[in-house]
DNA sequence: CGCGCGCTCGGG
DNA sequence: CCGAGCGCGCGA
């Protein structure tokens, strides 16, 4: 037999099918190792035939890997069919989306799990209150047993390690239980629906439409709506992805899930060992597990005869990937609803103009979910006029509003959440005589003061910089720091409420995942008054005792230089209002702002996303930009600041043969440096494009295609998140 | 004259 | 992507 074999070579001179010899008994879709250019290479049978065109004295026989199944089934290479022509990228790239990282770094590795067992009773344990993961990991441990440790890993992260490395449990390796449809059981938690919620699980399940947009207020129990979705598949025996933004995985999510389905659900996340994510991964291919659950790269979960694909939150950034191929979930979700025939539910309380749009036409279904659960009311949003603070002589980063906010809050022993918009400034060292602004050498972006360590640091790339005595241009000593941080504001806060207990949470002081956790775990457990922080304390956690939520620079980013910062900024304070006032006491947020009669803004206060969405969608029709229009921007990056420009002119100038064939297709045409001119010592250009007509979109991709070279990465990017 | 590096090409 | 093959430039 004669297989057709990509190479795993992520590169465009690889990336075509090359012939080779094979077993008969040689599957198409499953892996293989050829025999390439003087080494053995991973790759995968695309097609299998009788003959080839290849005089016999060059082909080579592949050698089969030992996998149960093929790596790869029949939607799989065709989704990746279809993701390769829509993003013209090589095949390799493409298809390494639906394995496992270990299936490809790893060597062919044995199929064994890790199972741990509890070798002293928990009474003799010796743990600290707040090591949780611990404490649940040993007590899970107690009551049932020998248990695999990726399942516990995903309810309590990092706790059996913990405990192993005390020597209170045992892990023992074993053979991974080749039994893949033994029913698992779990108790089921059957909770009645509400009204509302039945009448929109009827809807979707018998609309004709395939995507189905679930738009409900904070609080309207989407969540319940999707478990019972993905339940009413697991009957029928169908699969479920459930798909959710990057840092909404939160252990406590994950015990939920797990406690209503049980081994069914398999977590694809970051957070997992490389081994327990090939198991994870594993029980999905081999249908032990039903359920995938996970960020965006979930979509791909390996699975068959799907019921239903959900994308919670589905405005949210972290759906689209940054890298090639780079994906926008959404698109691939659909490709996979239409292949299983089953429905594509976007879920979110404040949905993409985009989204809405399409919804509202007819396009999708739309159901609306306007009463929250508890029936309390959202919190009161109060808008702080900082214009009239200023005047008044209040020249601190709090208004007169918030301060008494926060006394309040403090003296009900209340906790209260203080929100910095940071995006798009920091804290920057500028000569006061000169001009001259600390920038890093690598990345040429400006370098941000870190007051702790007396340092300067770069964001982008984490360098570390001595902090300046004197400027380096004009050897003056007047250097100052512009912006505000979250650092200045715990001081200030500090000065105001000696008493208070101040944490402060942003990327720095954030070490990895596990420092989230900590931060918020402290947080949660009341151990701290007043949590100070950016974009990354607004989703995910629910904290009973909040009642009151600061958004100290609401306008922030609405300054930034996109299209959609109106959408972001709606998005962002509707968010961070729905952290107040979660349990029984109603809950408050003080808006601060320099521009309050902002439309955005006064939407917000008011919860009025209608409004909102009306207000947006005519501003873009008027500005055409997207959804009446597509960015485009190709980017051209590389460390030879020649090459690159080669690179570009050769783009650029077949780029404007398009333009200038097709003119009325284009709203805008330019090239220019990005934004950042370097990052990681790669140099960046960039052609910056405005669609009225998408159809010469598949000609921006071969042009860009073509033009890539060893030297030079040439990438496409629609409507882009942000222009650095 | 010989080696070293950089560019080009091919891989089944 | 990576190694082989080859051409040109410099040094003893």
């Amino acid at each position: 037999m004669i297989a057709e074999v990509i190479v795993d070579i992520a590169a465009s001179e690889t990336d075509r099918i090359f012939d080779y010899l094979c077993d008969d008994d040689t599957v198409v879709g499953s892996r293989v190792r050829a025999p390439f250019g003087g080494k053995t290479l991973p790759g995968f049978v695309m097609r299998l035939k009788e003959r080839t065109d290849v005089p016999e004295e060059r082909l080579k026989k592949v050698l089969p890997c030992p996998d149960e199944l093929p790596a790869l089934n029949a939607e799989c290479l065709s989704l990746a069919e279809k993701i390769t022509a829509r993003y013209r990228v090589p095949k390799a790239l493409t298809l390494r989306l639906f394995l496992p990282s270990e299936m490809r770094t790893g060597k062919v590795r044995e199929l064994m799990r890790n199972y741990a067992t509890l070798k002293v009773p928990v009474s003799e344990m010796k743990l600290v209150k707040s090591a949780k993961n611990q404490i649940g990991a040993a007590e899970y441990l107690a009551e049932h047993g020998k248990t695999d440790c990726a399942y516990l890993n995903g309810i309590f992260p990092g706790g059996v390690a913990a405990l192993e490395k005390k020597g209170y449990v045992e892990i023992t390796q074993e053979q991974r239980l080749r039994d893949p449809y033994k029913s698992v059981t779990s108790e089921r938690v059957e909770r009645t629906l509400t009204d509302d919620q039945a009448r929109a699980v009827h809807t979707i399940q018998t609309d004709g439409r395939t995507v189905q947009l679930l738009h409900g207020v904070t609080g309207s129990g989407k969540t319940e709506i999707y478990l019972t979705l993905i339940a009413k598949c697991l009957e029928e025996g169908k699969s479920s992805i459930f798909l959710v933004p990057e840092i909404s995985l939160t252990p406590q999510m994950l015990a939920q899930l797990r406690a209503r389905f049980g081994k069914n659900a398999a977590i694809l996340h970051s957070g997992l060992s490389a081994g327990e994510r090939f198991d994870e991964w594993w029980r999905l291919r081999t249908g032990e597990a039903k359920i995938a659950i996970g960020a965006r790269s979930a979509v791909f979960a390996p699975l068959e005869n799907l019921g239903v694909i959900i994308i919670d939150e589905e405005h949210d950034s972290s759906y689209s990937s940054e890298t090639a191929p780079r994906y926008n979930t959404f698109d691939v979700a659909l490709l996979r609803a239409k292949y299983n025939g089953c429905k594509l539910v976007l879920g979110s309380a404040t949905p993409s103009a985009e989204t809405y749009k399409r919804a509202k036409e007819g396009e999708f279904s739309l159901i609306r979910l306007d009463k929250r659960i508890n029936k309390r009311p959202l919190p009161e949003i109060v808008i702080a006029d900082m214009r009239r603070e200023v005047r008044r002589g209040n020249n601190s980063s709090f208004s007169g509003v918030l301060k008494e906010e926060i006394e309040k809050c403090l003296a009900a022993d209340k906790q209260a959440i203080l929100f910095l918009n940071r995006r798009g400034y920091s804290q920057t060292v500028i000569c006061k005589e000169c001009g001259y602004v600390a920038k890093c050498e690598a990345c040429d972006v400006s370098l941000t003061y870190h007051r702790d360590e007396n340092c300067l640091k770069c964001h982008f790339c984490g360098a570390r910089y001595k902090m300046l005595r004197a400027c380096p241009e004009c050897g003056g000593f007047k250097l100052s720091y512009a912006g505000t941080g979250t650092q200045r504001i715990v001081s200030e806060l500090e000065k105001l409420y000696p008493s208070a207990r101040i944490i402060r949470m942003d990327n720095d002081t954030t070490s990895g995942k596990e420092g989230h956790y900590k931060i918020l775990k402290t947080f949660a457990e009341k151990k701290a008054d007043i949590l100070v922080g950016t974009q990354m304390i607004a989703k995910g956690h629910d904290f009973p005792a909040v009642t009151l939520v600061g958004i100290l620079d609401a306008d922030m980013s609405l300054h930034f230089s996109d299209y959609r910062s109106g959408e972001r900024t709606f998005q962002l304070i509707t968010q961070v209002a729905g952290r107040s006032g979660r349990a029984e006491e109603q809950g408050k947020v003080v808006l601060q702002t320099f521009d309050p009669e902002n439309e955005v803004l006064r939407f917000a206060t008011s919860y009025d996303y209608e409004g909102f969405y009306q207000n947006e969608i005519s501003l873009r029709a008027a500005m055409a930009f997207p959804p009446f229009s597509k960015i485009v921007r190709v980017l051209v990056t590389g460390e030879d600041d020649k090459k690159c420009i080669e690179a570009l002119r050769e783009v650029y100038v077949r780029l404007e043969k398009l333009y200038t064939d097709n003119p009325d297709k284009f709203l805008f045409f330019n090239k220019m440096r990005a934004p950042i001119k370097r990052i990681q010592n790669k140099y960046r250009y960039q052609v910056l494009m405005r669609l009225s007509d998408v159809s010469v979109l598949k000609d921006i991709y071969d042009i860009c295609a073509e033009a890539r070279n060893r030297d030079a990465l040439v990438s496409v990017e629609e409507n882009p998140a942000n222009l650095s």
